[in-house]
DNA sequence: AAAATGTTAGACACCACTGTCAAAATTAAC
DNA sequence: GTTAATTTTGACAGTGGTGTCTAACATTTT
């Protein structure tokens, strides 16, 4: 129930509940839900850099400029700790993804151009975000350990996100764009096609220039509307 | 000196040194070549396991079957052992790697064909090798952590096979099957949709099956060379 | 069989971390 | 200004890891 208020409703996981009466946690007391997000953010970083079972609370606690008493005060023991995180970024993650995909050009006019653009705002929100980076390397490295935390992950990640990528451009198809028989395929194809060409420092520090952006979206939307561009006469 | 033998002969590495005189290691003192190796095996499924803080010299030396005495005898410690695994299975990455390369179908009689079954054997080789995974996994979590290491290993890995792929799309091009006018790019675009379409399971434990392998590489083969076929009249 | 070499088992000091506790200090509420 | 809630501080036992050492054991080599 907890479980699935916080991935359905980002808004609560991003801690913008009203403060009100509706979410009663016994986590967050009154008012110190800055405090709770500083902790989670802290953990979001130490948890990545140095792996869930190496980091310790200690390093959590300082940068979050918080006493280690008061991150057990907050969200209980490590592991505790490392399942809060995961959902509060991938709620983030989501949302961010979601706000993102609201701006698809199902009836383009110039098909690529648009695309391109959408691709830039996707690789720069989504692929190249701290919040996604860092999801993808926790599910990658702790995902085995975890086993029904991976469970529910994939239930509201991937399992909500991959649909609605495909259904965008199913819309597309269906405005005449585009040849595509298989949507679901060829949502994999772009997304694999706009990382393709990504810099690949991105997940070591460094965020890609906006240069670099407007590169690799030009360059993967290119050879995906080459692939998938309707033939004029017979297929 | 004694880094770069490593890298760049791979049969070294590999532990099929000729046990004669060339290699004065003061590590491998005489026979127990196949001891050493087993602790190296054993330290890289421990490393990828646990991450390289988190894992501790007894739980390698017992997956290893060796006292941990002796893993300090043959490597050293922990960061040694690290530096040493990571040679080792680049080493062998790259040489999977090249010998499926050698298998490119440079002038083939049916492009997709060929270079669908190319895909197959390059996925199957390499992406989904379990020394390849392993060595994406240990870079992208620890390379931060060894700027030196990594900074080698970019050398002798990415920067030996990147162009090495490149050139045979440039060869495929040459020969007039595809019009490719940036092999670098059309050889990052072929391994990200080759990827793409994999199941994502095999970074979890099981390989994927013949049926999956040959369905990705058709899918990826299909889409790549939509994109890069070679115009009838005018482009 | 003897000698040299490699391997194991156990013990060791040392260190870093966990999770808990109680008392002091700070902050917010009324 | 007093009361209540939160946070900090410092201490604590317990655990598990490192890297070293020594003496016993096993395996080759000669």
């Amino acid at each position: 129930m907890d479980t699935l208020v916080q991935f359905v409703n980002p808004l609560y996981a991003v801690g913008m509940e009203t403060t009100s009466d509706l979410s009663r946690e016994a986590l967050a007391p009154r008012g110190q839900a800055a405090k709770r997000l500083s902790i989670l953010d802290a953990a979001t970083a130490v948890f990545c850099r140095d792996g869930v079972a190496a980091a310790s609370i200690d390093a959590i606690a300082e940068a979050a400029c918080v006493s280690r008493q008061t991150v057990y005060n907050h969200v209980g023991d490590k592991e505790k700790l490392f399942v809060a995180v995961v959902k509060e970024v991938t709620a983030r993650s989501t949302a961010r993804l979601f706000e993102t995909l609201g701006t698809f050009p199902e009836t383009p006019v110039d098909v690529e151009h648009e695309l391109t653009e959408f691709a830039v705002r996707l690789a720069g929100n989504c692929m190249c975000d701290p919040d996604g980076a860092a999801l993808r390397k926790l599910i990658e490295n702790e995902g085995q350990r975890y086993p029904e935390l991976f469970a529910t992950w994939k239930q509201y990640g991937p399992g909500k996100s991959w649909p609605a990528i495909s259904a965008r451009f199913a819309k597309l198809a269906s405005a005449g764009d585009l040849d595509i028989p298989d949507a679901n395929l060829a949502a994999r194809q772009f997304m694999a096609l706009v990382n393709a060409d990504l810099p690949n420092t991105y997940y070591m520090g460094q965020p890609p220039t906006d240069a670099e952006l407007l590169e690799a979206a030009t360059n993967a939307v290119s050879t995906f509307i080459r692939a998938y561009r309707r033939q004029s006469a017979a297929g």
